[in-house]
DNA sequence: GTTTTGCTTGACAACGCTGTCATGCGATGG
DNA sequence: CCATCGCATGACAGCGTTGTCAAGCAAAAC
């Protein structure tokens, strides 16, 4: 247990010694602590860059009985674009304020969830937890959160978690905009493939759709409404069955772009043409969308910084200054080929 | 300061003290240390799981020297499927054998490189760190791990890297089995277009294009090899000026996914018939291989594998018994409708 | 019966940092 | 000129764990 002196691994001790100052002073620098002489600070900082001494995480974690580590809980889906962006914004949140974020892939559904999760959490001594959609409906995971005293900030839910940080988007307002718009290029028939049930996301979606139809005088025929799981399967089976209709509709809406690309491609074994013969739109504006033939119209959300969002509100809840989040983000059409 | 009594809080005094023994006893058994009585164990194990016991992961630090933390260090791509499977290995690995994997995204090219990755090492305490493509091939990156003594383990580098883990896969075996296979069904005029030149999979899958043609008797035309960066738009661009060609080629290979995407879209915007007209394949087999129209044929590899062995073997080596991957690992073939 | 051996256990320092509290000092006010 | 105050600094304990070393004890060897 030799003190090592390579550099680089310096400890508080050496600038100390080096700068002839006590190890407290050198702690009040390197913290931005109040009461030092510039004279001194000056000094310490010196001897801080000659020796590229930076404090020890576990040491300081120990001593403030505090980690700085945040969790990210997710279900790891094939089309990863949304994680991806939660990814980005968390960490970019992350690294701006000195946290360290840590990731748990979840396998759902999963009855050893609560044991995974609580053991996630005590092993890292992670302080709070990021839950993007669905998980913030998990109420055996929400449940756990709660009792091991953790504070998470949930992503979208169904309905806003009391007591915790929540971010939401104009999921309502965003499906009304899209089907307004398609409305307006003439369609009256609108296919409508519904999201996963258990994401907050899914009914959000669909009633934007419902009141659009509604506030232009076209009667909701519950036959345009298909199931879906926000997968590409699910999108192109659900779409099967709607193009397979008497009188099929004229555009279809997917609950998200996984799920559009699934109705593209049952609509191109069926030699439809796009969007001659059907008009398709999505949700999300995956790296998908503009990849596809013809590329999709959707809704861009700003996923990466409502996940930013998430993790700076609950940074500020740990360190005791509560902030809300806006009431909501907005989203924004993306226009492109697929609709006519 | 005083000490938190809450559940799940308890420290190794509480379950010395609860369990009649001192607190190195209880280190012992948590830690599986020989020369423990049975009957002494049980008891402690006992208490553990009564008080919800879990050794604080900060002390455990500071006391061994060791922070158990692997570093992740990537380009964040728009399309992110690859950096996915290196992720889901990545964590999957870590989980089984307790060590935290940290994140760390970079922007390329990057001058504050070094400086970066410097700081996310040292902060976190960073024991080793996984370089998935191309980060193995960045010198900067390699240097300033070496001086820090830092051992890592590269994906798929152009070159192996000296001293360190090298994960690497039979890219030039797949690209040949690839061109062949096109090759066996009639095609002579086979269009190639490279990836990323910083990317050790780039050369490789060229050399076996360019193997396969001379072992079938092909002349190598360097008209038909186009220059790309792994995304869309260098596909779509390359594809664009292969198909403009007075002898444009039946075939046309991308060396990713994402590249075989933009060729298909080219190739729809001159109205080509997909396979009839041209054939296309992609290399990777990302949900976007299969999401296109028509699904792309394409290599498939054990990215995800590969990448949980680069962690083992950092892990193994990190605890000093030093571990070699295997020399290489194999694709496979995924034939699909995009070419005949 | 005594010495040696090996297993089991515990006391205590160390890991690197921050919080608390005490001390020193010059400036300010009476 | 002395008491008071506020800023600057340092000594030291404590955070929860593991490593070292010594002690106790029963079985084995002499």
């Amino acid at each position: 247990m030799a003190r090592d002196t390579r550099p680089g691994k310096a400890t508080i001790f050496d600038v100390a010694e080096q700068a002839g100052v006590s190890i407290k002073t050198v702690s009040r620098v390197v913290n931005d602590e109040p009461n030092v002489r510039q004279h001194t600070r000056a000094k310490v900082l010196e001897v801080v860059n000659r020796l590229r001494y930076r404090p020890n995480a576990a040491a300081r974690s120990l001593s403030r009985q505090r980690s700085w580590v945040l969790g990210l809980v997710y279900e790891s889906p094939d089309e990863f674009s949304y994680m991806k962006d939660v990814l980005d914004g968390a960490l970019s949140a992350c690294e701006e304020r000195d946290y360290s974020l840590l990731l748990r892939p979840l396998t759902l559904p999963g009855s050893e969830l609560p044991e995974q999760v609580e053991r996630f959490v005590t092993q890292a001594q992670v302080e709070g937890v990021i839950l993007p959609a669905p998980m913030g409906d998990l109420s055996d995971l929400v449940r756990v959160l709660r009792r091991m005293e953790v504070p998470f900030a949930a992503i979208t839910p169904k309905a806003p978690v009391v007591g915790q940080v929540n971010v939401l988007c104009e999921d309502e307002a965003a499906s009304f905009s899209l089907t307004e718009f398609l409305i307006q290029r003439g369609h009256r028939a609108i296919g409508f493939i519904k999201g996963d049930p258990g994401h907050g996301a899914t009914d959000k979606r669909f009633a934007g759709y419902r009141r659009a139809l509604v506030e232009h005088g076209i009667r909701y025929a519950e036959r345009f409404v298909r199931q879906g799981y926000f997968d590409f399967d699910s999108g192109k089976a659900a779409a099967a069955e709607l193009l397979a209709l008497p009188e099929p509709p004229t555009a279809i809406i997917g609950s998200n772009d996984d799920m559009a690309a699934g109705v593209l491609l049952e609509a191109r074994q069926r030699s439809l043409a796009i969007p001659t013969d059907l008009s398709v739109a999505g949700f999300d504006d995956t790296p998908l969308a503009s990849r596809l033939w013809p590329p999709l119209t959707t809704i861009r959300q700003p996923i990466r910084e409502m996940a930013r969002t998430a993790a700076l509100c609950l940074m500020e809840r740990l360190s005791g200054q509560p902030t809300q989040p806006p009431a909501s983000f907005g989203c924004e059409l993306v226009i492109r080929e697929s609709t006519a």
